[in-house]
DNA sequence: GAGTGGTCTAGACCACGAA
DNA sequence: TCGTGGTCTAGACCACTCT
């Protein structure tokens, strides 16, 4: 009794597609006809459907009616936090292995869209969790002067975070690729692993709202503890 | 001009939050103020502010006001389509290794929830592309009288397809966990990889509403060219 | 032309927070 | 008490689709 008209109305709708007695592609009564039945102004009934077209249930077409959506099953949230440790946390650590500048390989270039001959910053970073560790991070920016590089602001930044000097997060796109590889010598080393131990690789590229390149990376996560977690799910 | 009014105010203060005008965590004007300002009813704001509430940008906090949201730095959308080819598409294929119905191993009960005296499906598939085995498949689910098992059918199905006969779409809860691991045995000779190649490995957990498994999965990806995606924008 | 959804108004009452 | 956001109404006009 206590909830709002609306929320009783996307209850019922939601109840009736996971009852399956509306289905995929199925119309959905008119909003003039959901007016009668729950006795409600127009406005009400249209808060109702825009959650529901929120939440994924239903979409609507304009001079014809609103329909229940086929149920995605191939998007999924992915929680992923760059493990960056709380400085003020003693059993985390970072150690800085190297701040640079120096010309991009071909496929540092390839990937920040920019000529052999244009420097960028690299960032090597290991993360350390009870001394052992957890996630070699390697970070490239395109180098312009003026960037301040402080070396503890380096080691405690998320890669957002550095490029956020000049751009707003909310300006910013984030794209992820999730891979699988073999350790080799140099990553063994920081990670202290063996030799073709397995790993995940997480590629990082940030692009500004021109979809421009500001920024790409590298995270190595050794073992097979190491795990990212996704999840779908309709409210 | 020939946008809507709403969709005018929540450009202006998408602007004003992306030239860092108003910052995380700043009171944006009132609905009242805003009324004023653009000339407009107040729903027609509330509605702009919905948007912004919506796309992650602001925060309603009922009896203070409206505050401009910290940006999310932590979730993606993860695009995962279970690589099940099209069964009209010649280039593509299903290998239909095993169904079969057994007791559980200590993993497989402890996923699903069931004790070791309860049988579960298994389902163990191979997928081609042009010949080349591009992913092993291993699905677990609780086994119940009545289950029909039409090879076709499964050959051809996702997971959730698969226990959607009895529970909706709607009504399931998907959880991914992607790790990295090594072929064995068993995984080389299916994926025909040598031993110890890396693997991206993703366990997909299925759930209902009470969040009760109805099933679980492995599926491995050869190599290092299979990738997952992921992104994360502010539109 | 009748029905649909999309936008918008000018009011109203409520619960809540701050002073 | 006053300002805030949350809910809701009873209208209105528009563009669109279908027949």
């Amino acid at each position: 009794m206590g909830a709002p008209e609306y929320i009783k109305i996307v209850q019922h709708i939601k109840d009736r597609i996971i009852k399956q007695d509306l289905n995929p592609g199925d119309i959905i009564p008119s909003e003039n006809l959901l007016c009668e039945q729950f006795n409600v102004s127009r406005m009400t009934v249209r808060k109702s459907l825009a959650v529901l077209v929120n939440d994924g249930y239903i979409y609507s077409v304009p001079g014809k009616g609103n329909y229940v959506n086929e149920p995605n099953v191939n998007e999924y949230i992915l929680y992923y936090d760059e493990m960056i440790p709380d400085p003020d946390d003693a059993g985390c650590k970072v150690h800085l292995l190297e701040v640079d500048v120096e010309l991009p390989s071909y496929e540092v270039g390839y990937n920040l869209h920019i000529p052999k001959t244009k420097h960028v910053v690299v960032i090597k970073r290991v993360f350390l969790k009870e001394s052992f560790p957890i996630a070699y991070d390697i970070k490239y920016m395109p180098y312009y002067r003026g960037i301040p590089i402080v070396e503890k602001e380096i080691s405690y930044s998320t890669f957002p975070e550095m490029v956020a000097q000049r751009k707003s997060p909310f300006a910013m796109i984030k794209k992820l690729k999730i891979r699988s590889t073999l350790a080799d010598g140099e990553i063994s080393t920081h990670l202290e692993v063996p030799i073709g131990s397995p790993l995940l690789v997480i590629e990082e590229l940030l692009l500004d709202t021109q979809e421009l390149p500001i920024g790409w990376g590298v995270i190595y996560l050794p073992g097979e503890s190491a795990a990212l977690d996704a999840m779908a799910s309709f409210e």
